[in-house]
DNA sequence: AAAGGTACTTTGCAATACATAGAACTAACT
DNA sequence: AGTTAGTTCTATGTATTGCAAAGTACCTTT
């Protein structure tokens, strides 16, 4: 990734873009990554920086209550070491099935993404 | 696609969660479908519905509309011989630049959600 | 002239990111 | 005991971009 061809105002509106390309993913990615085990909050935006997909409070907190709403998710409190009380979250064995499907959904949307940007890139 | 283990709250939450999917990564594709020639927004509008990528008019013209004021597309009127004139959207070379970019970028996006996803496969 | 079809514009709403401020809890320090 | 520092969680305003729907404008046909 380079920015060389790109003037300071369209660096702005790449970065725009990437990150309402990330719109949307991120129910994917937290059910993802809590699916196998029990984690808090702290350690799924960990989880998520080392994939080099930034992620901040004021974006997971909600989402994660959002997901505990709709029954996707569940939480036990946890007395820590380090600090105050952490929520630890599972998913719910709804949160299983509709992970699986979101995924399936996910697949079948870079088909189709990939099918028009490759296309045309063979006409370059 | 099977909706067969989720009840009806759950469909209507997976066709929400594909929606919010698809956010951001219109301009990508509209931008790629153009690219190679000039075309027209209701030509845009089928070739995204061939690539089972529906969108809608109220979404499109305004990307339109954003991505010309980007400098990114530009368009001339064509008169038609089957209703009212036509706006012929091309890509300009900003815009052949700045789809590579963005191409690069979502590239980059799927390699980093497969590998949270598939990972996390590997586990079941 | 009116009707029908096509093309484009506008607007309100919903959803989900981000930035930021703040509250609450615990451990360590003074 | 009181204060400070670090950790965890909550809430809110803002920005952006889809969708639904209504409406305007233009051309052809009736």
């Amino acid at each position: 990734m380079t920015y060389e061809n790109l003037d300071g105002l369209e660096v702005k509106k790449l970065e725009n873009a990437k990150a309402q390309m990330r719109k949307g993913l991120l129910e994917l990615c937290v059910l993802s990554i809590i699916d196998p085990e029990e984690m808090y909050p702290s350690d799924i935006i960990e989880k998520l920086k080392e994939a080099e997909l930034i992620v901040v409070e004021g974006t997971l907190y909600p989402l994660l209550t959002r997901l505990k709403n709709a029954g996707l998710l569940e939480y036990t409190w946890r007395e820590s070491t380090s600090g105050p009380p952490r929520k630890y979250y599972t998913t719910t064995e709804q949160g299983k099935v509709f992970c699986r499907e979101l995924k399936e959904s996910w697949d079948e949307l870079v088909t189709k993404i990939n099918n028009i940007t490759t296309i045309n890139s063979n006409h370059e």
